[in-house]
DNA sequence: AGACATATTATGTCCAGACATAAAGGTTTC
DNA sequence: GAAACCTTTATGTCTGGACATAATATGTCT
């Protein structure tokens, strides 16, 4: 209620209000739109964007003809932004600096022709880098690039810039899956890392495609006390 | 293009397809809403649900007066569903089973009292229980609830069912704060996990608040090998 | 009773037009 | 030049109407 009209803004408070306060029998179909929009005065267009972000966000299910119901276990569902690495750091007041510890053409490993589907003992151009906070390493990173779809990767030497900042520039993709684990520390990320091998660490897999074809496979290894929080 | 008309999903497709082939200089705005809606021969409102989505989902930023330009940096945003310990389990084929191991009134740790904005001495309920996936330890769960906010939980054994799955049953919240990191096992997770003390876990923390009031804490050690995977 | 066709209904989408609003850009004034 | 004012414009929202669509409910036939 801003004030005067009821908006959908206002039709979404008003309702989700409502839900909490089991103002609704629960199991038994809400008012329909046009009831809504007559007891709310305003337009059913109105309630009816109200009433479908509330089931975007998850609050309520909605089905032709059968009605609108609160949702009685709404998945909560987190979203989290993927920054770039550089403005995740910078937005700590740290200083972002990036290093780039090695670079080849290398055949890709049974595990990885496996897990991006590729014929076996493709050629993949594979790097490791390290990028700073301030003066501390903040990740070590393995990556592995498709050069078959990004051929332009064969040129970059990767001596003054990640290869996350200029793919996500140079290459569109249309998938990207995402885990997130914990790993003890593998001999290489413990080394750059400077903390002992098997050192708890917060490990994270993205594999992006473009249409069927993978682009590439980057490995995170967070170094210790890092935390990926969000608020909803 | 579903076969006649233009509606707003065909136009998200079309103006997406165009972002990714770079039809549109980067940098300067795109067409505005009308002269779309002109081009593609619909009503500026479907444009506008269609450029209103896109910019949801992260790939235009949108200014009155500006206009509607390119994110450069999508920034990718993964989203995770929370779903109930046990439905996860059960969606995996296994079992859910459930075992409580203690149960008791304390006061809140200083560090508690701290995160929660609680005063200082505050009593807590304080639950340690274990979630198994078949006859495999899936999950040791640490959780605090503050039963001011919820007084019915101190009348709960929670025996028979996790405080998790009670409570998203009995009690509204209104904000959720989550965060994921990896830890070394302490010495109760460790026993319970069968696991050695300092073994990688992933760890989450999640705090859920009833407009000002701290409702609950619960920190969930997952057994290794555990992964929070999505698809975006 | 069960199978099948038909009517009903709430949501899903769209349109054409309207006014509101924020912000960019220009103009005037000090 | 900076501050104050005005104009313009693209997005943000709302209306009241319309048709489409999916799924339920109902009626009919076997």
């Amino acid at each position: 209620m801003t004030g005067d009209r009821f908006g959908y803004q206002d039709v979404k408070t008003q309702v989700l209000a409502r839900i909490r306060e089991g103002f609704w029998e629960s199991g038994v179909a809400i008012p329909s739109e046009i009831d809504l929009a007559d007891e709310f005065g305003c337009a059913r267009a109105t309630v009816n964007r109200a009433m479908r972000e509330l089931a975007d966000e998850g609050y309520l299910d909605r089905r032709r003809k059968a009605g609108t119901f609160i949702n009685p276990a709404p998945k909560r569902q987190a979203k989290f932004s993927i920054p770039l690495i550089r403005e995740e750091i910078e937005a700590t007041g740290a200083a972002y600096r990036y290093s780039m510890v090695s670079r080849e053409i290398a055949d890709a490993p049974g595990w990885l022709s496996a897990r991006l589907a590729l014929e076996p003992r493709k050629k993949l151009l594979q790097l490791q880098c390290v990028h700073f906070a301030g003066n501390r390493v903040f990740q070590f990173e393995n990556r592995w690039i498709n050069t078959a779809v990004v051929p332009a990767a064969a040129d970059e030497s990767f001596q003054d810039f990640g290869p996350n900042e200029w793919l996500v520039k140079a290459v569109p993709f249309t998938d990207v899956e995402i885990s997130f684990s914990a790993v003890p520390a593998p001999a290489s990320a413990a080394e750059y890392l400077g903390v002992l091998q098997n050192t708890a660490l917060f490990f994270a897999e993205r594999v992006t495609w473009l249409e069927q074809e993978p682009v590439t496979l980057a490995q995170l290894y967070f170094a210790p006390g890092y935390q990926m929080t969000t608020r909803a």
